[in-house]
DNA sequence: AATGAATGAGGGTTCATTCAT
DNA sequence: TATGAATGAACCCTCATTCAT
């Protein structure tokens, strides 16, 4: 709404302020670089916005919905390994790829109660979305015996989201040197099947299947509802 | 060293400066407000820590070297399992039980380069430590055949630092609903089996016990060795 | 380049930062007293200039350029003595009328490596311009024999900045109970003749007194006694 | 008064306080250096000497009254120009020569009220007499014919002053690169016959214009040309 | 609507001086 | 007496926010 002349300036402003919230995190980061790189005044920024946390939102919505889209349809038919698999590689390949990345990283890692919480949520939900499914799909593959039935689907998100993050910071820091392929196969891998080897040396027993399986069940905390 | 009075001192000046660090993180925490709480002028600060960063290290190391003690000795014989659930409700339950814990969310989540890299390594060692034995532990028993060899055991150990700062990151925002034991053995199932459940589709033939080597043996990216 | 209001404002600043500059240095110049004085606050001098020193740099060289300009062309044909007995009286009561000179001094006799040493020069050349002409016709008068050829110019420079600073800290030190012009003339002849009286040895001659005094009798303010 | 211990201890408070106060001057002195480079308490210092202005004046009035002793008797019979040059070169030796110098440019220089009056004359009496003599032997080589008549003495001495200060200050900023005796002379020749070559106007007369140029041509240090 | 300029409210750091031992 | 430790009072500088144009 607005001329392009308008419309090309707010992309500069919401370029440069992506570009410092990343770099810096919402608490260090300074709205007068902001205002220096969008080529604008600072109190533009604040006549469109009103404030910084308003402008951080503004900019944490917008990333997120239009950089983490939801999967447009469910994912066809494909066994979980294998769209997991296929799915963190594109999602680590995007993350890695571009500059929001480390705008999220501070958002999730920060505890700054700057973030409303349905926001955090709903970034919880795209990212595992993105690999999974959307939250009912997830249900449906548990349903369907391909998820655990003693998993809480809400901690397995919670898990691949510190999952995600930790990996990439540390990918980040060290120099990237480790090959997206090689990091996303090796998440995937201890993702789906945990680190623990199953058959362990002593497979001779009649029936080693239930070597995990019988373990679980017991443990299964499925009967043990959270209050919450 | 020091007269009991300085002992005294000394505690609350450490006990408020991370009760401040730990609430705001490094760059928000206020050397005002803990010179306040700890009952002493903000020069004294200064004069025993020179910096402010020099004050969080000093913070970051106690709290790290005293409250999360590696192991004294190797733990004793126990199935992997058993030793991970153990130690994972141990550490879930010391962590929630201190006011050290935001702390190190705050440190760890924000990469900010205030933490030498040494220090953060530390913690990553120590963390993973409490829960499987040292990294040399780790390497043993991944020989051993307990741990997929196709697993990069610093990868693991990110994973679970991941896993450990998201998840109870997760519980402190829900006001500590859910138990500790819970979610500890939701986290050590993930840990250990991944999601994935195995024998599901096909368990009618007879040796489903590899269903998950089969589909590894493939993809194990072991001689696909990183350039670092 | 500004509205009057502006301009005024700026002006403010500039007067209210030499006022402190000059009453106490560098270092114990207040920025707090400066903004106060010139009714702004402390973030204008800030967002002005960036630092103290910035600011520091800027009065002195605005006070330099405009207060002590180098004299337009070269001063008319007219006796070395006449000239610079007239033109030391001139930059003598100049610099005893206006609040810039205790900034000066603070400048010149402050080694703080604040001042950067181009300006420093400049200064000196300034200084040393306004009584005797440019360097350049420093050198044009030595070659012309009006100065002795013995004489590094350098040195004279500086012995001359040196003189007049020490002279008028003297001179405000008493209470500048010492007209200008009785301090000027002293100057001068000092300056121009030394204090050696030359025909001491072999007065028997004729007329060898008279080569210095014959210029200096009428000048002599031996009479003129001093307050003090 | 005191055990050698003592004794000791207060000779490196002294020294320790003179290369502070030297180093950086009243205001930027710091008094925890001092202590530590004598190898006392801060303490220490405030119990000798109450504070840091009082340290000062102490400190400055022991190197005034020892560094910079009265020349013990009246200087031999010498012709004026030989006696000044000698004790100009001495006095010049010794200031570059030790470590004080710098200090005394620093109280000198700096007109920061921490000096009192008294102070302040006195040195610049005891400057002038190394190079002079006394004041009372200055009035009687005035009354002897021997300095011109015209001369205000007490100006005469801040002119001392101030000639060796910015020269010395000049010598040091150059990195030392002038000869001591280069510099000396200079500032004796300017000291004691001006600038001003006398005979160039009018020499026509017989001799008198060899006055001066007679007794300088030997010493002229034209071509010892300085190494900048 | 856009902006250049101004600013109030701190924040980290320093240091001369004091105090308890 | 000597001192280690503590501190109050500044000081320089920052920055989100506002205001006049």
């Amino acid at each position: 709404m607005g001329t392009p002349k308008q419309k090309e300036r707010n992309e500069r402003m919401y370029r440069a302020a992506l570009a410092e919230f990343s770099a810096h995190g919402f608490q260090q980061a300074n709205v007068d670089t902001m205002a220096l790189n969008a080529g604008v005044s600072k109190a533009t920024f604040y006549s469109h916005f009103g404030t910084k946390e308003a402008l951080f939102l503004s900019v944490f919505e917008k990333v997120l919905y239009q950089a983490f889209k939801l999967p447009d349809k469910p994912v066809k038919a494909m066994s979980l390994e294998a769209k997991v698999r296929m799915n963190m590689r594109k999602l680590l390949k995007s993350i890695a790829a571009t500059s929001e990345t480390r705008f999220f990283f501070q958002c999730m890692a920060s505890n700054s109660e700057v973030i409303r919480f349905d926001l955090r949520s709903e970034l919880t939900e795209r990212f595992t979305a993105t690999i999974l499914g959307r939250t009912h799909e997830m249900q449906k593959a548990q349903e369907d015996g391909l998820i655990y039935s003693h998993l809480d689907l809400k901690i397995v998100q919670q898990a691949i989201v510190g999952f995600l993050l930790q990996t990439l910071q540390f990918w980040f820091n060290q120099g990237k040197n480790i090959s997206i392929k090689y990091l996303s196969d090796q998440i995937t891998n201890l993702l789906l099947f945990g680190m623990a080897c199953p058959a362990l040396k002593k497979p001779k027993t009649s029936t080693p299947t239930t070597c995990i399986p019988k373990k679980l069940p017991s443990k299964k905390p499925v009967k043990q509802q959270p209050s919450w």
